[in-house]
DNA sequence: AAGACTGTAAACAACA
DNA sequence: GTGTTGTTTACAGTCT
């Protein structure tokens, strides 16, 4: 049903965010593109109102899940840094996903792919 | 009951 | 100058 207007998804940011990051091929991402996963994957964010943008960053600057690395200065190109999962804290998101989203059988779920 | 986690808003500096 | 990036404080609701 395409009718159905995207609600809400059931993740919260640090998860969005570790997701796009699982999701990126090397692993690290600037806001931009951690933004453009989000708005790809969930359609709810394409025309979502409010700071969620404002969200995303506050969690990332907050969370000591994600760090902050500098981009390769020999590539001028691309504003701001880049932001990796901290490996120290990978697993606990990865649990915390499955944890709050135990639900089994969805293989149409993105945390089953093979991100790991 | 208390602390962690979450979401939202907002002020602000640094930057390109 | 403007929009982006990043840090920070504050407040309320939820979960453990």
């Amino acid at each position: 049903p395409a009718a159905a207007a995207s609600s809400k998804p059931p993740y919260s940011f640090s998860s969005l965010i570790f997701m796009a990051i699982e999701d990126s091929p090397q692993k690290r991402l600037p806001v931009k593109d951690i933004y453009g996963w989000i708005v790809s994957n969930f359609p709810y964010y394409r025309t979502a109102t409010g700071g969620w943008r404002n969200s995303v960053r506050h969690n990332l600057s907050l969370s000591k899940s994600f760090r902050r690395i500098q981009r390769d200065k020999s590539q001028s190109v691309g504003k701001g840094s880049l932001w990796c999962v901290c490996p120290e804290y990978r697993l606990a998101l990865l649990e915390g996903l499955r944890k709050t989203h135990s639900y089994h059988g969805s293989s149409s779920c993105l945390i089953n792919k093979p991100v790991l």
